[in-house]
DNA sequence: TTTCTTCTTTGCGCTAGCACAAAGAAGAAA
DNA sequence: TTTCTTCTTTGTGCTAGCGCAAAGAAGAAA
């Protein structure tokens, strides 16, 4: 396994190439295939993941069986980091939407990380404070936009992450149903579907059976800050 | 100052009594008035904070001026645990609903506590796993309920903290308004006092300008619930 | 090919909650 | 006391978005 993929990742930050190494032998690689799962929501929080392949949705279900989709992780992403504490279980489920592969280190093991390397749990930190400000960011969206605005939002979002240049426009590289983008900004299927129609009017989407493709991000962007 | 005020909390949690008091002689003696802030959103985050008197809001505005309240702290509890993190701004800002004392520590002083309390950088880290799943819950319920579930559930977290035994029922000791209800639970100020009214008529809730005081706590979580 | 399953579109009716505003109540200040 | 400010209640009208459902489209499987 190749080191240089961990080198980019704020999580390896202030690691040399010989220490990169050595934690790479120290991890696991985990295969799952489309529509299996990594852990469950309140599984014990056992090992940390570094997807290299493929897409994980990370959702959470509410008592009464509504789901929502709190991320998409795409390569080369951590996820599951709160493994790194004790005693803590997963707070959503890790759905893998593609065939995945991911690099994965047990607690065990990120404990010896910890230990022969004190900058990765500032590292750790570091990466629960972003997460924790992103939720934020999320939550005060959720509580004041509009759902227009948040699909956008949303967009954008998967813009960056899985956006793939094609002569249709940008296409969102990953299979996203109506369903799941309602699941992804609090709303239902029906409404995503209405606004994704109404912005193929407008040439700012096109989209079809599970496929997005953006076609004017500024418009988008427009709507978002609107 | 006595240590024993930070004996129960998880972030010293594995401190001896002469280990807490080292912590105490390096903290200072913050006191800010009813009004006033504690910091501002996007100040540098170079200070971290244990209430010892009086409430303090925790809230975030939005770029067109809207604001929401993410978190209510009483004593004894701390807040700002970011500011262990070097180069970060704070997320939220912290008013003074009440008169307030606190305890500080710079991130110089965190540094050093760090350094010499191994265990105190994983407490710190656990700290904000557990903030980060209350968001989740609290993004999940934003997300999937309706404003009188939020409502009735913010009255009973509200209780949980600073509720009161009277004889008129359990009063939520700070001043409390109406918009500020609205903002805690993402709705407007209208709503909240159409809610409480309704509420009120139930025996479920009595409310005065700015108090309130919860009469039949069952029947809110059956609210919380539905 | 035909059949099945999954996903999408669209219509229709409805309602939770918003926006705005006017009037009243409770304190605080003078 | 009177005056001011802040907070609350309540009415009215409106609309964004939900819930439900029927029909159609796109693939997958057989």
């Amino acid at each position: 396994m190749d080191h240089t993929v961990l080198h980019d990742l704020p999580l390896f930050n202030g690691f040399s190439s010989d220490e990169l190494k050595d934690v790479i032998k120290k991890a696991s690689l985990f295969r799952v295939e489309k529509g299996a799962y990594f852990y469950h929501q309140e599984d014990p929080a056992d090992r940390a993941f570094v997807l290299l392949k493929g897409r994980v949705k990370l959702s959470q279900l509410t008592p009464d069986g509504q789901k929502i989709i709190l991320r998409i992780a795409a390569p080369v992403q951590v996820f599951a980091i709160v493994a790194v504490l004790p005693a803590k279980e997963y707070p959503v489920s890790a759905e893998a939407i593609e065939d995945c592969e991911a690099l994965s280190w047990s607690q065990n093991e990120l404990q010896i990380i910890s230990t022969a390397y004190p900058i990765f749990t500032s590292n750790a930190m570091d990466l629960m404070a972003r997460y924790l400000q992103d939720f934020q960011t999320l939550f005060l969206q959720l509580a004041t936009e509009r759902v227009e605005q948040r699909l956008a939002r949303i967009l954008l979002r998967l813009h960056d992450l899985i956006g793939l240049d094609t002569e249709d426009g940008i296409f969102l590289d990953m299979p996203l149903t109506r369903q799941e983008l309602a699941e992804m900004c609090g709303t239902t299927l029906s409404t995503v579907s209405r606004l994704l129609s109404s912005w193929e009017k407008n040439a700012i989407v096109r989209s079809g059976r599970a496929k997005v493709f953006i076609k004017d991000i500024l418009a988008l962007k427009a709507i978002a800050d609107y």
